[in-house]
DNA sequence: GCGTTACGAGTCTTACCCGTATCGTATTGC
DNA sequence: GCAATACGATACGGGTAAGACTCGTAACGC
């Protein structure tokens, strides 16, 4: 954990060192217990500690309160970055738009629904919101705009919407389940060829 | 109120009757706590009664719970279908995506995203929203369809996958703010046009 | 060994909320 | 006028949780 959001890292200290299976543990339990169906609200720091097998002390002593603990746990649920081959500017994308909403973790699936109604509530989370999708947006932007550049796309296109249209789809069925009858699996494939392709007849 | 989720209109009673502008005022303090911000769960009896101007009983008896209230709220909140003109099928889909999220009721905007973990909590809920979009859903895929069959849009298009197409971006953009750099006004347009032409270089 | 700090477990106060019941009052039909 | 039912206000018991606190114990540097 790089940087936690209340604790300083001790420069040095004395007596014993925080227990590191504790942290571990802390962070698990909350993102189990929110998978499982819990909301963000409903969540209490006795049921994670009790979930976790740690006395509530031991969490206050890391973090100010529940925001502050959700806000490490949500970063650690984040995954890493999808990596586009750079070959073909389709596969690219399909690459990136099925990344949408999969992380590493299966339980973000579950637990993602829950922050839309907190990501537009202050500016604070606003901006947590954004730091998380941003790099995702500029991945795409490039891919889209080596795809211009290498003649593969129409220079006169809008990125932004594009990325819009790319990343739309995809996002409110895996966390909305928007049309259930929508097959999941083919949908990155399917979208991204639909957008390049349009629907027009020509 | 054509139906209330709890208390069948009376045939026939004696005694004082139910004041309508009691019925008003809860719903009315209901959407408004939901629009400043308060979650779903967050929102109780207490306050509601409280900004209501009236006493718990009076919501007691005439709704069995929160969930029972909260559903004749949001029904109330939901808003009329827009209804295409039929002509051009570009306009009637500016339209169509032009009206995702945006209901008559200007609190819509800040209470929709609150639904979103609870859509999928149980298959009541599930139901519920799919009721409330399909048939949406379904003005659009008309639209669509009379597209193909005038020879407007191409015979081999998923009609589904389109319809995610052009749903996902406004959604996205509407409920979670996406990027915050997205003009929402010209939105619709841009999407429709961007997906009747593609992309790729003909 | 000693001071220091963390540990799990538990207690305590305070606060909020639910759902019901009970006030005195107001409004209806008969 | 009278029974019946509504009203707002308030009180109640029961539940849950936040946070600060206290235990006795465990792990570190010196």
């Amino acid at each position: 954990m790089p940087d936690m959001t209340s604790t300083a890292d001790a420069p040095r200290s004395p007596g014993r060192p925080r227990s590191i299976r504790a942290d571990e543990a802390i962070i698990e339990a909350t993102l189990d217990l929110l998978a499982e169906g819990s909301t963000i609200e409903a969540l209490s720091i006795e049921a994670i500690a009790a979930r976790a097998g740690v006395g509530k002390a031991t969490i206050y002593r890391r973090w100010a309160g529940k925001d502050a603990l959700l806000l490490d746990a949500l970063r650690r649920l984040k995954g890493v970055l999808a990596q586009p081959a750079g070959h073909s500017v389709r596969d690219d994308l399909v690459l990136l738009v099925g990344a949408i909403g999969k992380n590493v973790d299966p339980r973000a699936a579950k637990i993602m629904p829950c922050l839309a109604p907190v990501v537009n509530r202050s500016a604070d989370q606003f901006q947590l919101y954004q730091n998380i999708i941003s790099p995702r947006r500029q991945l795409m932007r490039e891919v889209l705009r080596r795809g211009i550049d290498e003649g593969v796309l129409r220079a006169d296109i809008d990125v932004e919407v594009t990325m819009a249209l790319l990343t739309g789809p995809m996002l409110i069925q895996r966390v909305l389940q928007w049309n259930p009858d929508l097959d999941e699996q083919t949908l990155p494939e399917r979208v991204v060829d639909a957008v390049l392709e349009g629907i027009q007849v020509r």
